[in-house]
DNA sequence: TCAATCCGTATC
DNA sequence: ATACGGATTGAC
């Protein structure tokens, strides 16, 4: 039902007419009349009574015949709802596409492709008992009540996981390989790759993280991991993060699994071609589909694996209410619907790690000897003061090895990619002896330098640290940190005088560069893949990010490093000089290949600290007096911290509530169901609630 | 005692 | 938003 207020966000009961009886299945848009209104909804269920005591109105009408809610996504919205402390109804919005009837009715015209049936949902109806003239039959709206698990166990919620059928998954490693695994090569170079492709097609719910190789071609190991799934005759989703990704992912599905077995979901396709897509896999004429976030809500006929590349990139997080992530949505779906989830990438989130942690996924990686062989040669260099002392300087911001092994790789004839830094980061503060990020000694929070510069104040909590020192060098000096400042490819052209220079970033992005000499200047993110591997990887202003005023401040560091490392050649053609302290942990990490380390390190810490993903935490923004008000309206759990309030946008605050994960449902409960009490009370100012926010300053 | 009105709450 | 039920009030 399409009315987005907390309290009215359960299903609703409506007689159907014997007319509408064949047409009215689960899944269809319907029209409802609702409080006088007419409201447009999904029919969810036909049951043969209500509990309703009341009177029952009947369906207005039925949109259209097309299923286009599926109950697995159906369940899947409802559980996702209750884990963000959001409505089913906005969650519904983003998982179902709007309608474009003549797309729809050219569809159905249009012959299914060979080898995939049209979905014959006839047998499913209820007995249907038509008194001429009579209602037989009641519908139910919307969710389908408290069915979904919540946070109870499994990806989002406690730390009780259950543990996938794919135990073995470590064990029988090595060994006999899957039909197209190569002992060595492809899947079989890591280990319990081999059985987690047999594991697939075999048509079983193994659950994995998977550490790429530098330099592996991920979407083509991707593509024999969905080839080996769809043998077993079940359905693939795979959600990357941009469109850069969804093209490669796209082409290697297309040489893999052959024509017309997969669907592309992008998100900026236009109203029509993306409803006609959503189509071919809501019919099940495709057993696999790929896309950007949205993709994660694909219909998919027996869903047998859930992939998604790359989990730490935050195009992964959804921007509008409730804010979900895809990786927990892909998690909670694989959980609901009994399938495996592979979570891929060359680096590790700590909520991957966790994972790993609860024994709810098993870890595929590469041996120590196989590495060695595949990585390129990463060595640091440390910052040249003098060099960084000042940023606007024209020439000479490289530090000797890092020219070095540039210059060595153009005479090769090889690319060289460097690596620079967006702009725009918070300022935030560092000890300045030891550069030490700054946290609040009550909350753990980020101290910041905003306005009155002197005293340095949390970020969370808004306590101001006047007496700070530093725990780890007990120094009292706190610089504030550089913001990344964008290096022009003219300044690396004064440096490499006569080399082609190429730039990569937010604008333009380019795909690829040819195995020829050029220097390759991009923002994290935007690097093009280079064919044959780049001579030499450069990583410049490290300082600006580890010292980003976010939480996730070295983990997004490590990532983007990988991310650009796994471009290089391997040793000894490929080097990469990461221009930061080699005694940092995320550069140490980076030396060795050892994104597992650096994660349990970081989970480590963040239980210590109390950040996510060791605790649940959720932000409640808005108004003060309606902040407060909905915090005094919510029932929270035992244990329940609330942080803050610290100032945001707009003349608003916000407010942090922090428990752990076991009470994460009871937490997303009671916010939701405070939020209910203010919207049945006609509150005015809204408050917008994010479980999980996507930054915490 | 009954009808007109007000307020709070549910909305099938 | 609107419709309904129960409570309240005021007049007979």
């Amino acid at each position: 039902m399409d009315v987005p207020l907390p309290h009215l966000d359960r299903p609703f009961d409506y007689l159907i007419e014997s007319a509408d009886d064949e047409s009215a299945r689960p899944g269809v848009r319907v029209k409802v009349r609702f409080a006088g209104q007419l409201v447009s909804g999904f029919l969810l269920e036909r049951v043969e009574s209500s509990p309703h005591t009341g009177r029952l109105a009947y369906l207005e009408k039925i949109v259209s015949p097309e299923q286009v809610l599926d109950p697995e996504v159906a369940r899947l919205a409802r559980a996702v709802a209750d884990r963000y402390a959001g409505n089913l109804c906005d969650v519904l919005r983003l998982a179902v596409p709007p309608r474009h009837a003549r797309v729809e009715t050219q569809a159905r015209k249009a012959v299914p492709v060979a080898g995939a049936p049209e979905s014959v949902p006839a047998s499913d109806s209820e007995p249907a008992a038509p008194v001429e003239g009579v209602p037989e039959n009641a519908g139910e709206l919307s969710g389908v009540g408290e069915v979904a698990p919540g946070d109870a166990a499994g990806p989002g919620g406690s730390a009780e996981g259950v543990p996938g059928r794919g135990g073995e998954a470590g064990a029988s490693a090595g060994g006999d390989a899957a039909d197209d695994v190569t002992p060595g090569a492809g899947w079989g170079a890591y280990t319990a790759g081999a059985a987690f492709l047999r594991g697939l097609a075999e048509g079983r719910a193994l659950r994995a993280v998977w550490g790429a190789l530098p330099g592996e071609d991920w979407a083509q190991r991707i593509a024999e991991a969905a080839a080996a799934t769809v043998r077993a005759g079940r359905g693939v989703i795979i959600v990357v993060a941009d469109a850069r990704d969804l093209d490669r992912m796209d082409r290697a599905l297309a040489g893999t699994l052959g024509a017309g077995q997969h669907v592309a979901l992008n998100a900026a396709l236009g109203p029509a071609e993306r409803y006609r897509r959503f189509l071919q896999a809501s019919r099940h004429q495709v057993p696999v589909v790929v896309g950007t976030r949205a993709a994660m809500w694909a219909p998919a006929a027996k869903l047998g694996l859930v992939v998604i590349w790359d989990d730490g990139d935050d195009l992964h997080a959804e921007p509008r209410s409730p804010y979900p992530h895809a990786r927990d949505v892909l998690l909670t779906r694989a959980q609901l619907s009994d399938c495996a989830a592979l979570v891929a990438g060359f680096a590790r989130t700590g909520e991957a790690q966790l994972l790993l942690e609860t024994g709810w996924a098993k870890e595929i990686v590469a041996p120590r000897d196989v590495l060695r062989q595949r990585s390129p040669a990463i060595a640091p260099t440390g910052d040249d003061p003098q060099l960084a002392r000042d940023p606007g300087a024209a020439t000479a911001r490289l530090p000797s090895l890092a020219w070095q092994a540039a210059r060595q790789a153009l005479q090769h004839d090889s690319p060289v990619l460097v690596q620079v830094p967006r702009r725009g980061y918070l300022p935030n503060t560092a000890c300045a002896e030891c550069r030490t990020p700054a946290r609040c000694p009550h909350c753990s929070g980020s101290l910041g330098l905003s306005g009155a510069r002197d005293v340095p104040t949390c970020h969370w909590c808004g306590r101001a640290a006047a007496a700070y020192s530093c725990p780890n060098c007990g120094s009292r000096q706190l610089r504030a940190s550089v913001t990344g400042a964008r290096r022009t490819a003219e300044e690396l052209g004064r440096a490499f005088a006569g080399a082609t220079i190429r730039t990569s970033g937010r604008d333009e992005i380019l795909d690829h560069v040819p195995r020829a000499a050029a220097v390759v200047v991009a923002t994290p993110g935007a690097e093009p893949v280079a064919e044959g591997g780049y001579g030499a990887v450069l990583l410049l202003d490290t300082w600006a990010l580890l010292t980003r005023a976010d939480l996730r401040a070295a983990e997004e560091t490590m990532r983007r490093w990988l991310n650009a490392a796994a471009l290089a050649r391997p040793a000894p053609e490929g080097r990469v000089i990461v221009v930061a302290d080699g005694g940092l942990a995320p550069v140490q990490a980076l030396l060795r290949w050892d994104p597992g380390w650096f994660a349990a390190r970081e989970l480590v810490e963040r239980r210590e600290l109390g950040f996510p993903p060791a605790v649940r935490m959720a932000s409640v923004t808005g108004k003060a007096e309606a902040v407060a008000e909905l915090l005094s309206a919510a029932k929270l759990p035992d244990g329940a911290e609330l942080l803050g309030p610290v100032p945001a946008d707009d003349e608003q605050e916000r407010m942090l509530v922090r428990v752990n994960r076991g009470r994460a449902g009871e937490m997303a409960h009671a916010l939701h169901e405070a939020s209910g009490v203010r919207s049945a009370r006609k509150a005015a100012l809204p408050v917008r609630i994010e479980v999980d926010p996507a930054a915490l300053f």
